[in-house]
RNA sequence: GCCCAGUUGGCGCAGUGGUAGCGCGUUCCCUUGACAUGGGAAAGGUCAUAGGUUCAAAUCCUAUACUGGGCACCA
């Protein structure tokens, strides 16, 4: 066999790098994970398309991970996976990003203009998916690569525009003046959800605002002095004693001398701050409100460039900032300012740029979303639709009934183009005027410029200069990346898709969206299962970002400590509902994993010699097998059986654990030591039988993990191959055994369990008394005759093995033990070591002596728990027998102790 | 402010009523032919606090504290 000798100078140990870039070659050449590549049942996902802002971070590579965890799982089923790559436009994100890049050359988006920007854009788009996709690749991602998709190429133009047009037919598009969030720096228009509220410093001020017939008036508090300008009433509760006189009368508007009234709204809580109200309609949205309500109008003080207007008198050209510092100067100068007391409270923040969002009167498109959202809430209620961990499913459902309209338009330029066109005969439009403050503009939905006006038959068109929010397209990404609006053989195929992986910061932005957009639009929901994981976070717990520069480099960890390390490490820390804290020592534990299982592998191959090449299913029937195989197998059937059920339920992490728990602990320290013993020995069959089990688990192990860690598994496979039941020529093509049925007799579990015991029992013994691991030593045992003493004997070359011993003899109740040896105690047996020159018998009955106080301690609370009559009368039958067995057992050890302690003082 | 989750050995986490576990780290022994990215052993926790339910509580209930998150924000 050629790859046998090719193996046989494999690296004692794993090394990664030369591994990967070779499958991820491979796997591409053979296409093997493109779709329609076999099966009847198909299962899909799409991927959460990242920005193209830059590189993938350490977050991406968890989303990726678990879905090519799961992906790669449903291949090993048999099933056509389509895994759809992509990326997205990221609107605000990119833009940002490009105009950052665009300082350091001292150019600007305004400079370079509308078109050069937008080439400047796509070119910076090529280079970024060209990164993120490569990056994929490298994660071992078994995307169908042939499939890529943009948020903002030409078939999802498509999408958009159709979605666009049909929002308008059925009439949830309207175009209206709102107080919307306007972010200053990036010059647009948010939605609400786009904005993050963040505690910060500040202060209440409280401002006279004095009586016009001079009276003393009444003391407002404030949190934004710079508003007053703006202010058009003051509001106090109807049923608030304290101003009942002065409601209706006008008061001096300090420092603008401006006449406003005293207005009663229930609005007004009168235990805050000093219970009077500033009423600023143009820059709050609960003034807003109560200017509709009490008919005020509204001035606009603030400008879309944060500053202040014509309006604000001798602060107009004055920065927010600047404005608050003069006025309030002003105010305490004049005498108007009578406290300042610090107020630490919210203030809305741009999720993309972190500066204060100014409320302003704008005119936007939004989107009517009652109606689209409640057979959104009726898919989660009627279990058409799922979320892991379930804890978010109310706040999902919440949101939803909550629901507000959505501001879709935004004053940027990279985006898609809102579909809309203005006949400038019909609409008066003045091109220096910001369009967002152009008021009642009547168009029409259009591909491209409209030939004439229906109205007036003119054939001068403006299209609304306007984009569309980015997470527009990104609601139709599951149902667009199929071909929709086409419904093609695609998207018959593979949508509804099943299962959308993602983070929770993202569950309104885009979550949401797509229930809502995909029963819409398709009548389906677009995924019928959504996981949510955490984010992961630096070892401080602190979340990753850029500015405090805590980032962690996935390629960097991947060039480390291997790709399958840094995936075991994200996987086996993704719990439902739990964010992960980063770590290098987690990586460690995934790099020595990954090569035990190598070593495991070479280990099999180094006792391969004479053995068959072919593994027969034969040589696993039972009565071939002995009990460590029979052992062996039932563990892993357990096992197997257990991790299936933990990815049902996307508790990955714990799969990851019992994989690694079951390799390493049961596999690798028990069952394989064992297996040397035959490996090694002279009996021709029973080599056979062992070396048959060893591969077949081991096999078995490869598939299972290769979900987690795809290269090794992949690596390791493509030698062992030829020893599965069924080669194939890549793992992912391979199919999946839980091995042959076994049923493992009482006597074979309990064996196990003692000899393991026994094992550990005597090794610690030895370490304690310090005895080298390497000297055989003869030992004695005494035992009742049981199940296990009976499986003992008939193992007992795997118990002198595993002991390190010379020999293991059992001796009758009768026979006596020598005087002065040492003693390891376990439930079922004493074993003694009677070695007197090399036992320090003071540091034994010492050890013996603790020991003792140990199981007193346990013997204790037993006695006390059966000697209460309340628990013999309510527990149940079984847990009082099972406890007394356990008191019988302890006290067996007990009076064990006490009798060596007695032999040695 | 309301709602949800968490609080378990140095760190990260399992554990939903019956003698507290895992990984990493720490200490000691071992470089014997799968693996020192290894093997063996050991130390280390009154399971946030206070009450309660129960024969029995890390586990159920109530309150408090702290942490994280969601929602709403009072100017």
């Amino acid at each position: 066999m050629t790859e046998n000798t090719q193996a046989k100078i494999w690296d004692k140990a794993y090394i990664p790098k030369d591994v990967e870039d070779r499958w991820v070659s491979r796997w591409a050449e053979a296409g093997i994970f493109n779709a329609h590549s076999r099966g009847e049942k198909s299962y899909s996902l799409v991927i959460p398309p990242p920005n193209v802002t830059g590189a993938l971070h350490i977050g991406h590579a968890l989303n990726n991970t678990i879905q090519d965890f799961l992906a790669r799982k449903e291949r090993l089923l048999g099933k056509d996976v389509c895994w759809v790559p992509g990326t997205d436009h990221g609107g605000i994100a990119t833009q940002t990003v490009m105009e950052k890049i665009l300082k350091t050359e001292n150019a600007s988006r305004r400079a370079l203009g509308r078109k050069a920007f937008a080439q400047r854009m796509e070119s910076w788009t090529i280079d970024c998916k060209k990164t993120i996709l490569g990056q994929l690749k490298k994660l071992g991602c078994s995307l169908d690569f042939s499939r890529e998709a943009f948020t903002m190429d030409e078939k999802r133009k498509n999408a958009v525009f159709a979605a666009f047009k049909k929002l308008w037919d059925d009439g949830f598009l309207y175009r209206g003046e709102r107080l919307v969030n306007w972010c200053v720096r990036c010059g647009t228009a948010l939605s609400d959800i786009e904005v993050e509220h963040e505690e910060r410093k500040g202060n209440l001020w409280h401002i006279r605002y004095k009586e016009v017939s001079g009276g003393p008036g009444l003391v407002v508090a404030t949190t934004r002095p710079e508003t007053m300008l703006g202010d058009v009433a003051v509001a106090v509760h109807p049923e608030d004693k304290r101003y009942q006189s002065l409601i209706g009368k006008k008061l001096f508007l300090p420092l603008v001398n401006r006449e406003i009234p005293v207005i009663a709204d229930g609005f007004v809580d009168s235990s805050f701050g000093t219970g009077a109200v500033k009423v600023t309609p143009a820059h709050d949205p609960n003034d807003f409100e109560m200017g509709e309500r009490h008919q005020l109008p509204r001035i606009k003080v603030i400008s879309f460039s944060g500053k202040i207007t014509e309006e604000g008198g001798v602060y107009a050209g004055l920065s927010r900032e600047e404005a608050r510092k003069k006025i309030l100067q002003d105010l305490e100068l004049k005498g108007f300012l009578e406290k300042t007391e610090p107020h630490p409270h919210a203030v809305g923040v741009c999720y993309r740029c972190q500066e204060i969002i100014e409320p302003l009167l704008s005119w936007q498109w939004f989107v009517k979303m009652g109606e689209l959202s409640s057979p959104a809430v009726k898919a989660l209620d009627e279990g058409r639709f799922k979320i892991y961990p379930k804890s978010w499913e109310n706040p999902y459902r919440d949101w939803l009934k909550n629901i507000r309209d959505w501001c879709v338009s935004r004053q940027i330029w990279w985006g898609h183009e809102i579909p809309v066109w203005y006949c400038l005969q019909c609409n008066p439009i003045d091109e220096n005027s910001s369009f967002h403050q152009i008021p009642n503009l009547k168009g029409v939905v259009s591909r491209g410029k409209p030939e004439n006006c229906r109205v007036c038959g003119s054939v001068n068109f403006l299209q609304d200069p306007d984009v569309l929010d980015t997470w527009f397209s990104s609601a139709l990404w599951p149902f667009s990346v199929f071909g929709w609006p086409e419904m093609g053989e695609d998207f018959k195929r593979y949508y509804p898709t099943q299962i959308l992986v993602t983070g929770y910061e993202i569950i309104y932005l885009w979550v949401a969206r797509m229930q809502m957009m995909g029963l819409y639009l398709t009548g389906n929901v677009p995924f019928s299962e959504s996981f949510i994981h955490g984010i992961v976070r630096d070892r401080k717990g602190k979340k990753m970002s850029k500015s405090l520069g805590n980032v962690v480099d996935p390629l960097q960890m991947m060039e480390k400590y291997g790709t399958d390390a840094l995936r075991f490490s994200l996987i086996s820390q993704a719990r439902p509902g739990k964010d992960i804290v980063f770590s290098e020592d987690s990586l460690i534990a995934g790099r020595n994993f990954t090569n035990k299982l190598w070593n495991t592998a070479r280990f099999a191959l180094m006792n391969a010699a004479g053995l068959p090449e072919k593994i027969e299913t034969q040589d696993l029937a039972l009565e071939k097998l002995d009990a460590a195989d029979v052992w062996i197998l039932s563990e892993y059937q357990e096992m197997s059986r257990s991790v299936k059920e933990d990815i049902k339920n996307y508790n990955l992490a714990d799969a990851a654990e019992k994989m690694y728990g079951f390799l390493w602990d049961r596999f690798c320290d028990w069952y394989v030591e064992i297996a040397k013993l035959r490996l090694q020995g002279s009996d021709s069959e029973s080599k056979k039988t062992a070396f048959t089990v060893l591969i077949t688990v081991l096999i078995g192990m490869l598939k299972m993990l290769h979900p987690l860690m795809p290269f090794v598994t992949e690596e390791i496979y493509s030698v062992l191959k030829d020893w599965d039941t069924s080669p194939a020529d890549f793992l992912i093509n391979s199919s999946f055994s839980p091995g042959p049925q076994i049923k493992m007799t009482e006597e074979n579990q309990k064996g196990m369990a003692a000899l393991i015991e026994a094992v550990s029992s005597l090794r610690s013994l030895r370490s304690g008394l310090g005895i080298p691991p390497g000297l055989k030593i003869p030992v004695l045992c005494k035992s009742e005759k049981s199940l296990e003493s009976g499986f003992l004997k008939k193992n007992l070359s795997y118990l002198e093995a595993l002991m390190g011993a010379q020999s293991v003899s059992f001796l009758n109740s009768t026979e006596s033990v020598p005087a002065r040896s040492a003693a390891a105690v376990t439930p079922h047996f004493t074993f003694y070591v009677p070695l007197e020159g090399l036992i320090d018998f003071k540091k034994e009955s010492e050890r013996l002596r603790k020991e003792l106080g140990k199981v007193e301690s346990d013997l204790n609370k037993l006695s006390q728990k059966i000697s209460d009559p309340n628990y013999i009368l309510k527990a149940s039958p079984e847990d009082v027998s099972e406890t007394r067995l356990l008191h019988q057992t302890v006290l067996s050890k007990k009076s064990r102790l006490e009798e060596l302690l007695k032999v040695l003082s």
